[in-house]
RNA sequence: CGGGCUGUGGCUCAGCUUGGUAGAGCGCCUGGUUCGGGACCAGGAGGCCGUGGGUUCAAAUCCCACCAGCCCGACCA
C-alpha cells in the first residue's frame, strides 16, 4: 500500500483482501458477528433488519402468486428422513441429529445427557420429507391439488467451511413446497417461482443474475430438474442466490403423495420446492459493497435516510433538533413503493464525524445534514452512499421532501447499472480451450490477482468435461440458459456438437 | 475432514527467536477546549496474553493436546 492512498473506512480494501475486506465490512456495518458456536452467527439488528425486508418483500410476492406460509416442525424422524435415497445421500454427511433429551448432573459436576430417544430426530437440512408426510394426508383428489405452501423457518447443515452469510451451520430461508396435479403445471411453477427470483433480486436487490437450468453434477438430491439464479460478485466469482427445483414424483413416491385423478386412477403428485437463503445478505455486501463499507439498495436499507442535525451551538441545538424531527415527520408521510419512507434522526451526543462515518460503513442511502447555516436559507445538505463520501449537495428542504422517493429511486437504478456494466464488463464469450484456461489462470500465481468471471463457452453436455475443468481450474458450470438466444456450436473442449452457450465461472 | 497460517483489553497489532507474571494506535469513560465533523488537551477504566496439561525457581514467550478463526482442498444455499 502506497502513502498517497486516501484513508479508507474498511482495511484491508477489496483489491488487497477479498475475503478480510468482507469480514470487516459486516463487523464495521454491525450486520452480524461469529458466535460461540461453531459455524453460526447471531444476526445484529441492522443486518435483521435487511433480512426482515427482503421477507416482506418476497412474501408479498409469493401472496402475490397464490402461495401460503405454514410451519413445519424443526425435527425429522430419522425414518421419514431416508424415504428419498438421492436425497439422503446428498444431506447425510451434513445432517445433525438430536438423540437425548433430558439433563443430568454426572458424579464430577458435569452436565450429562440422560435419557436416549428410541428414535433419533435429525433437525431439518430442508423440509421435504417432513412436508411431504403432512402432504400425503391432505391430498386425496385432484380437487385439492395445486397446494402451494411456503415456510420461513431455519436450518442446519453441518458445513465443514462456514463463512458469515454465505454458508454458515444454521442461516435462514423461505422454502416453497408445492404439489400439481400434472408435470406441466410443476415445471411451470418451478419455472413461476425461479422467474420470481430474478424479478425479486433484480428490483428489491439491484443485482442482476443469469438463470437457468443447472448440470446434472449440481442439480439438488432428488430433484429432477433444479433452476437457479446465478449473480457475479466483485471478486468476479460466482453466487448463486436462488433455486427451485422440479422434483418429479420422486418425493411424491417417498412420501406417499397420491390423490386419484381426473380419470379416476390414483396418481403420485408432481411436486416442487424452492428457497432463498440470508445468503442473499452476504451476496449485498459482496455485490454493491466499496472500501469504505457496505451500501445497500434503498428497497431493502432498515433505514433509508438517516438525519444528522449539525447542533454545534446550544443556542441553536433547539431549533436544528426541531428542523430535524419535522423533516422525518414530512418524510415518513411520504412512501417508497409499497410502504412509507424509513427516516431516522440521530441525535446522539457524539462527534459528528464519527457519526456519519458509522452510517456510511452501514450502507445507509442517504444522509442529510442539517445545520444552522442550512436553518437560516431552509436547506439542507445531502449525501448520497452510491457517490464518492465527499460529494455533498445543497437543496432546500421543500425540495428535497418533494424528490426523496426520486432520490432513493435513482440511487436503487444506479446500483443496479453499476452491477450489471461489471458483470458485462467480466463476461466473455469464449470460443477456445486455451482462450478458456486463459481466462480462469491468474497471472501471478503466488497472490493470485482478482481474475476470471463468467465464460460463455459451448459444451457438450458431458459430465466427464465438467469434471476434468473442475479438477483443473476449479471452474464449474453455474448455469445452463433456458431462453433460446445462443446459437449451437462446437465444444471449446472435445470439438463435439453443442446446442448452446452455457455460464461457466468459480463459485462461492 | 486433510494441508497451511493465526489466536495478546471492543478493533488492528507489537512483544515470543535470546523465559523474569504486559505494550502501542484506534475505541471507551470523566473534565475541558473545539465544532459542517472521523478534532485537540488532561486524567482514567479495561487483559486469568484461546483452553487444558507439561518443562522451569519463574511461561504470553519453550513442549504436548484440544478449541476457534482465516486461506487452500473435498462438500454445499
Amino acid at each position: 500500500m502506497n502513502t498517497t492512498d486516501t484513508k479508507t473506512a474498511i482495511t484491508p480494501r477489496r483489491d488487497q483482501d477479498f475475503p478480510e475486506w468482507y469480514q470487516q465490512a459486516i463487523r464495521a456495518a454491525e450486520l452480524a458477528e461469529p458466535s460461540d458456536v461453531r459455524g453460526c452467527m447471531v444476526i445484529r439488528p441492522w443486518g435483521y433488519g435487511i433480512w426482515e425486508n427482503m421477507q416482506r418483500q418476497l412474501d408479498a410476492m409469493f401472496r402475490a402468486t397464490g402461495h401460503r406460509n405454514a410451519y413445519f416442525p424443526l425435527f425429522i424422524p430419522l425414518s421419514y428422513f431416508a424415504k428419498e435415497a438421492e436425497h439422503v445421500e446428498g444431506f447425510a454427511k451434513e445432517c445433525a441429529v438430536v438423540t437425548h433429551t433430558r439433563l443430568e448432573v454426572d458424579a464430577d459436576g458435569k452436565m450429562k445427557p440422560a435419557s436416549p430417544l428410541t428414535e433419533p430426530l435429525v433437525i431439518r437440512p430442508t423440509s421435504e420429507t417432513i412436508i411431504g408426510a403432512s402432504y400425503a394426508r391432505w391430498v386425496q383428489s385432484y380437487r385439492d391439488l395445486p397446494v402451494l405452501i411456503n415456510q420461513w423457518a431455519n436450518v442446519v447443515r453441518w458445513e465443514m467451511r462456514p463463512r458469515l452469510f454465505l454458508r454458515t451451520t444454521e442461516f435462514l430461508w423461505q422454502e416453497g413446497h408445492t404439489v400439481h396435479e400434472t408435470e406441466s403445471e410443476a415445471r411451470a411453477e418451478a419455472k413461476l417461482i425461479l422467474d420470481l427470483y430474478q424479478r425479486f433480486v433484480r428490483d428489491h436487490l439491484a443485482v442482476p443474475v443469469f438463470s437457468g437450468e443447472k448440470s446434472e453434477s449440481e442439480r439438488f438430491p432428488g430433484a429432477v430438474q433444479t433452476l437457479a439464479i446465478e449473480a457475479m460478485v466483485q471478486d468476479r466469482r460466482a453466487i448463486q442466490a436462488g433455486t427451485s427445483h422440479f422434483l418429479g414424483q420422486n418425493f411424491a413416491r417417498a412420501s406417499g403423495i397420491q390423490f386419484q385423478n381426473r380419470e379416476g386412477k390414483q396418481e403420485f403428485g408432481w411436486t416442487t420446492s424452492w428457497g432463498m437463503t440470508t445468503r442473499l445478505i452476504g451476496t449485498l455486501i459482496m455485490m454493491h459493497g466499496d472500501d469504505d463499507g457496505i451500501v445497500l439498495p434503498p428497497r431493502i436499507a432498515p433505514t433509508q435516510i438517516v438525519i444528522l442535525p449539525v447542533a454545534t451551538r446550544e443556542e441553536s441545538r433547539t431549533r436544528i433538533m426541531e428542523a430535524c424531527d419535522s423533516l422525518a415527520l414530512q418524510l415518513r408521510a411520504k412512501r417508497f413503493g409499497d410502504v412509507p419512507l424509513e427516516v431516522e434522526v440521530d441525535r446522539r451526543d457524539i462527534g459528528g464525524g464519527v457519526k456519519n462515518w458509522e452510517w456510511i460503513k452501514k450502507g445507509v442511502p442517504v444522509r442529510i445534514e442539517i445545520g444552522p447555516r442550512d436553518l437560516e436559507k431552509n436547506a439542507l445538505v445531502i449525501s448520497r452512499r452510491d457517490q464518492p463520501i465527499k460529494a455533498k449537495e445543497s437543496m432546500s428542504i421543500q425540495e428535497f421532501i418533494a424528490a426523496a422517493p426520486e432520490i432513493l429511486t435513482s440511487i436503487q437504478q444506479n446500483l443496479l447499472e453499476r452491477a450489471t456494466q461489471f458483470r458485462e464488463a467480466n463476461t466473455r464469450v469464449i470460443e477456445s480451450k486455451k482462450d478458456f484456461y486463459d481466462f480462469f489462470t491468474p497471472k501471478n500465481l503466488g497472490k493470485p490477482e482478482l481474475h476470471g468471471g463468467f465464460a460463455l463457452a459451448h459444451w457438450n453436455g458431458s459430465r466427464e468435461v465438467e469434471e476434468q475443468i473442475k479438477n483443473d481450474l476449479k471452474v464449474t458450470i453455474r448455469v445452463v440458459p433456458l431462453d433460446d438466444s445462443s446459437e449451437p456450436g462446437k465444444c471449446i473442449f472435445t470439438g463435439e456438437p453443442s446446442a448452446r452457450r452455457v455460464v461457466w465461472a468459480k463459485s462461492y
